[in-house]
DNA sequence: TTCCATGCAAACCGTTTGCATCTGT
DNA sequence: ACAGATGCAAACGGTTTGCATGGAA
């Protein structure tokens, strides 16, 4: 399952004109492991124990391919660092927990009727939106952390 | 009118504890003047025309404190700076043009039936989300510049 | 007089880039 | 051989911080 998941990215990276290399799948296995979003540092930190020569710039360039096929989602955050979860292909929304960074894709999307809506209200063409919700986990109970909340909190309306 | 929503900037600023010194006036009503996000760089290029003594380190200390205050919203780019929008106070979503940057409020919000149902769903207890559209506005009408889709595009699911 | 705010410049740090080397085709 | 990919380290640039000065209460 997580290795159709896997081919399923090399075959997207190469339908998109790049190699999947041993280090992208790498990257990409690493991304989908970690149920969080996750910095390019936290994931090049946690590949050195498994691959030492694994180049930071690397681990930045890979993210930026897996955006760009659709494989990987950023979540710039406002103390200038990025993350990024793991995507499957289709329109979908993210569920972030403030605690401990938990990731969920909520599937499906009824905002077509909103964004026809505000068309006819707003004089504005509407191509895109970014939806996310913010909560705490099971897990995490409320119990989030400061250094998340702070990471995760940022964007909210 | 404009005034008014200074006055009321003011007001919110010493309610949180701060004094609503000339120069964050000045950054707040630039801000307000701005229709658009904008960088906190880009800011101070403008007030610099005006008062060419204001620090860059006072729009950044100004700009993060109007956000404490709920009186302007981040926007965290992927190319690492961070834009900002004035914020009326109460709960709204953003309509970006992703040709010139200007940002309109839309007003009101009906996703509490929607968290309502994604808690039920996901053992997740929501506290907040963050809705933001992305289209083109009457006068760029698609005509929007590459340097504005790169910085404002990103983010998107 | 006390505390907060400001301006300036230096420091910070996440990210990008240049370049020599390596690898798959 | 050749083009793309990688690793390393240096450069970049937006943002933050330290500190002396200024100003409001």
């Amino acid at each position: 399952m997580a290795e159709e998941a896997l081919a399923e990215g090399a075959r997207r990276l190469e339908v998109s004109g790049y190699r999947a290399t041993a280090q992208r799948l790498t990257v990409l296995t690493a991304l989908m492991a970690q149920r969080r979003y996750v910095t390019a540092q936290e994931l090049h930190a946690a590949l050195r124990r498994v691959q030492p020569h694994l180049g930071l710039a690397t681990v930045y360039r890979t993210l930026e391919l897996l955006v760009a096929c659709g494989l990987a989602e950023p979540f710039p955050q406002p103390n200038h660092e990025a993350r990024y979860a793991y995507c499957s292909s289709r329109h979908h929304h993210h569920l972030v927990c403030t605690g401990c960074g938990l990731v969920a894709e909520v599937p499906g999307c009824t905002l077509q009727a909103v964004e026809r809506e505000l068309e006819s209200q707003s004089h504005f063409t509407i191509s895109d939106h970014a939806l996310t919700f913010f909560g705490t986990c099971q897990d995490c109970g409320g119990r989030a952390t400061a250094a998340l909340i702070d990471a995760a909190s940022q964007g909210r309306v």
